[in-house]
DNA sequence: ATACAATATACTGTATACACAACCTATGGG
DNA sequence: CCCATAGGTTGTGTATACAGTATATTGTAT
């Protein structure tokens, strides 16, 4: 009798990791300005913890481009250009291409459930509390949808390196969105691309997903450009 | 573990970034077996550094998916299956018809003649120390052109989803390539890619790429059942 | 010998100390 | 009044100490 205790795993997770999230999560908010610097001593004292797990996380943040070095060596949230966002857009499109069609392909039936269960609960969500919803949660509901469908491809690097894009354009949209998305467009246009991967329909899955994006990527850039209107 | 490094490491750049750019040289060049386990306190002491860049620079490196944490929490280096090689061509693969598609429209003719010089350097190469390359040396030969029709398109985005890849690429290689590549093989491959974009063929290029992705694939996937069948 | 308990060892996570570089600021000399 | 430089401030990089935990080892009893 021997104690096969199943892996009862989950120490609490090391400071490292909760901060990574802390920020992450407060840069994805909105919480800093674009281009507000970050100090690890300050972070640290904020935190109430050592300097060593701040460093990590904000290593980690740099390597996925949620914070750059500046010319003078400081930290600082990145800042999205209109080019940019085009060029993210772009690799977004071929990647999410991909994931589309292995979905036609290969999806089970677990899985289109899935993506069904996201956009559902995105129109829940919608509707109950309208105003309640930070444009922050709208986006991470919206990217469930595209996450789920990622995973039908069976592809863990598509979804991996999509799961890195989608955090810069939360980033970026999080920079540009003032008022709150437009959800009801992208509900129906989500509607559209799920009906065409549940008919396996490959032709009419990737004109829908490019309209989606298309449509996605033409509302995010008419928000900057109104942004630097205003700025004038 | 063998780290043929005792220490050359000097006061130019942060530990962690010589640590990290040594430890990634000896994963990349087969200084560890896959699946080998890696430990802190054992490179710290090997390096002679303490264990804080030798920590900072592993984390990089698990982010890279170079090196994951198996089922006990222990950092080994990741070992790559037949299924992960099929996967990471596809990714590829889109990523990399994006990447010529733009360089037909865009690229200058300064951009042009790097990509010819990756080639013309890769059959310098071979012709004149035709065994004196390690299997490293020619895998980053190979890239240098990729990378330059990457830098084509314009799309920084799109070349570091790439470069990351690429990593991982050439490390599959790595575990699997016995004897030297087919070197010659891949210079005609690449012409013919050229070729192609400096005429502004875009079908052309793309059909060109996809064979030899699809060659190269074909390639690996074959070493790979071979040193299955050996170890039986 | 095998199973089990007790102890030692090996690693990691976190805190902290210190070195050093960049940058500011103020004071004194021209 | 200007500027040059000493001294302080701030921030990062690296080493190290310590605690907690998993793993290996040894000893002991059956």
């Amino acid at each position: 009798m021997l104690l096969t205790s199943p892996r009862p795993i989950q120490r609490s997770q090391s400071l490292r990791e909760q901060t990574y999230q802390v920020l992450r999560g407060a840069i994805l908010a909105g919480e800093f300005l674009a281009g507000s610097r970050l100090v690890e001593t300050q972070i640290a004292e904020k935190l109430q913890v050592s300097r060593t797990p701040i460093r990590e996380a904000l290593q980690q943040l740099q390597q996925e481009q949620l914070v750059v070095i500046d010319e003078n060596g400081n930290l600082r949230v990145v800042s999205f250009s209109i080019a940019d966002a085009k060029y993210l857009y772009r690799c977004r499109l071929v990647l999410e291409q991909e994931s589309v069609l292995e979905a036609c392909k290969n999806s089970t039936d677990m899985q289109l459930a899935k993506i069904e269960m996201a956009i559902q609960q995105a129109e829940k969500a919608i509707t109950q509390q309208p105003n309640k919803l930070t444009s922050y949660q709208l986006l991470h509901i919206d990217y469930q949808f595209h996450r789920a469908i990622a995973e039908c491809s069976g592809n863990p690097w598509l979804a991996m390196l999509l799961d890195q894009l989608f955090d810069k354009m939360a980033l970026l949209r999080m920079q540009t969105v003032q008022q709150n998305l437009k959800v009801l467009e992208i509900s129906s246009e989500h509607r559209r691309i799920y009906k065409a991967i549940v008919e396996r329909n490959h032709e009419l899955a990737l004109v829908a997903l490019t309209d989606h994006l298309m449509f996605s990527q033409a509302r995010v850039i008419r928000e900057i450009e109104q942004m630097q209107n205003q700025n004038k």
